[in-house]
DNA sequence: GCCGATCTGGTACCGGGGTACCTGGCCGGT
DNA sequence: ACCGGCCAGGTACCCCGGTACCAGATCGGC
């Protein structure tokens, strides 16, 4: 049995997602809400949520906060973000804040049923009008810009190292982090340089970003 | 009427999707290939295929080589890749190789007739099991981080030295690019230090980076 | 015409970045 | 016991990066 929350200001449509998924026997609505802090009520005295559907537009708390926080909950559903047609610009914010799914309010019931089973399965779901701007994205951000930082032999020091090269620190702050001297972070600096094959430390900075060492 | 190419290497895909895709009164199938160069050929001889369904594994060209090779075709068709399960992992390369959608084998007759759908009407579409991955992928590449350099206020040239700051060039080689003296670049560079709030070009690569100045 | 912003260029100066080379301690493997 | 790695540290040196300040050219707007 999955078992769904529900998070929307508008009452009609709420009534509407509920008996849209009732009709299944193999779904539940376990809790409604009106806006993001009575969602998070809800989950956090109820374990055992599985899914919740969230409103990007709400009071209180807007669907994407909510979403947010419910990362930061143990156990927490997994999120379709079901909202108009207006917000679908929203669509990577949503998948930032850690939803699996994101659909336009005009789709249709079986889209809505299929979708909260394909979330539950631990699978994700986008309404086909906003899939292409996330490949846009996926294309822009480009899969030839990871590195694998593997590749370059870093020992353990010298990687903690490019990842303070790469938040932007000197070599003064990144002594002052690692409680070292500037002798010894140079020395450091300067095989990570030969290592990585960066003739200076920008080099080394944009190597560190594309490699994910920098949130 | 929505005119589809097949490019699978087994005959009884082909078949399959073709009798498939027949049995709509809106979707015509106007050719098959066995390999992706066979598909390159159909499409440079018939400019009205509207959508490729592409598989991954083929010989002579794999699909995903074919697919970029496509998109340098003016008309081009939307692609799809089709693949097996197996073959899930490349959803990101078929992505950044300029597919509109992916779709697994083991997915329905119903489905695949949505997605070219889909597709023809300019949208994008994947399998629920690779939505996942992608969004995954997106998360990791973080939008949040995105920063609206519009604030900052920097004029052409700025712009310019700060992009060539963010691919790792030192102020000689952007001297050279921009045809500039060393001087002038020095002083642009301070310009954009002072107006960004960087404290070093370190720091300005990395904003340049957020910012989406470097692809 | 005048003013302001932008682009371009120059000189001079200093501090941090980066290199080269050496010392020493700590561990793990042979 | 010895060797090789990683880590930590020091000294000395050079050069690029960055700042300060100035100045001529162009251009658009009041």
């Amino acid at each position: 049995m999955i078992r769904v929350a529900i998070a929307d200001d508008q009452q009609l449509v709420r009534d509407g997602f509920s008996l849209i998924l009732r009709s299944q026997a193999d779904i539940d609505v376990a809790a409604e809400a009106a806006d993001g802090q009575q969602l998070l009520e809800a989950v956090r005295h109820d374990s055992r949520i599985d899914v919740a559907l969230v409103d990007i537009r709400m009071p209180v708390l807007d669907g994407l906060q909510a979403t947010r926080e419910l990362a930061a909950i143990p156990h927490a559903p997994a999120v379709i973000v079901v909202t108009t047609f207006d917000d679908d610009a929203y669509v990577l914010d949503a998948i930032a804040s850690g939803a699996r799914g994101f659909l336009l309010k005009r789709c249709s019931a079986r889209d809505l049923i299929a979708a909260v089973r394909t979330v539950a399965a631990g699978e994700a779901i986008l309404s086909a009008e906003v899939t292409g701007a996330v490949l846009d994205r996926v294309r822009a951000t480009g899969p030839a810009t990871h590195v694998e930082l593997a590749a370059y032999q870093l020992t353990a020091r010298e990687t903690d190292v490019l990842a303070l090269i790469g938040a932007g620190l000197n070599n003064n702050e990144i002594a002052d982090r690692l409680y070292l001297s500037m002798s010894t972070v140079k020395t450091h600096v300067t095989n990570v340089l030969a290592k990585t094959g960066s003739r200076d430390r920008v080099r080394a900075a944009i190597l560190a970003i594309r490699a994910g060492l920098t949130p």
